[in-house]
DNA sequence: ATATCGATTATCT
DNA sequence: GATAATCGATATG
């Protein structure tokens, strides 16, 4: 099987307990145990009862910052990708429907909460992981976050700028 | 092109 | 019982 790459382009930062919007708000429970633990290990979530949505955390152990990840570049295995959202892909135009969202992106990994919560996404055993292939982004532009109804306003969401998979080039 | 709405479930109040 | 870090379909301009 083909291994599934993709180019980080869109993210959010969650401030941990201060942040109205962070999961981590109302303190630590089951669900949200892994942002209070060491950074870079993957916090999944599912939401809307449809999307699981997958989160990096940031802080050292007993801290809660995160970052959501809201779209990827294709770069590898574009065909299972497809597969997994259930979609036909009619060119190279149509790879950004497989990642510009941060519920899409969930589904083109087949990420689950009980199949990838908690792995250490620093280390290149794991099934899922975080590398650094070479490649130095040119631009970057910031917004308000997308979806949340608390702190609305602070500029947390960041992308590549000019990037054409990202999930709304500006708001 | 933008706008509105239903789906579907874990989690919290 | 209400809500949610969303998506896709449908309606309307």
């Amino acid at each position: 099987m083909t291994r599934l790459t993709a180019r980080i382009v869109e993210v959010e930062a969650y401030l941990g307990e201060d942040d109205p919007a962070a999961h981590a708000a109302a303190g630590r429970t089951l669900r949200n145990a892994v942002l209070f633990g060491p950074a870079g290990h993957a916090y999944v979530y599912f939401i809307y009862g449809n999307h699981y949505c997958l989160n990096v955390s940031c802080e050292f152990e007993g801290r809660a910052g995160s970052v959501l990840f809201r779209a990827l570049e294709p770069l590898s295995g574009i065909e299972e990708m497809a597969a997994a959202r259930g979609i036909e892909l009619r060119g190279p135009k149509d790879w950004p429907k497989l990642t510009n969202g941060p519920g899409r992106l969930g589904q083109a990994f087949g990420i689950t909460r009980s199949g990838d919560n908690g792995v250490d996404l620093t280390s290149s055993q794991s099934s899922l992981w975080i590398g650094d292939d070479g490649y130095r982004v040119r631009g970057i532009m910031s917004t308000p976050r997308v979806g949340i109804t608390k702190a609305t306003e602070m500029p947390l969401r960041y992308f590549v700028k000019g990037n054409s998979f990202v999930s709304r080039p500006a708001r």
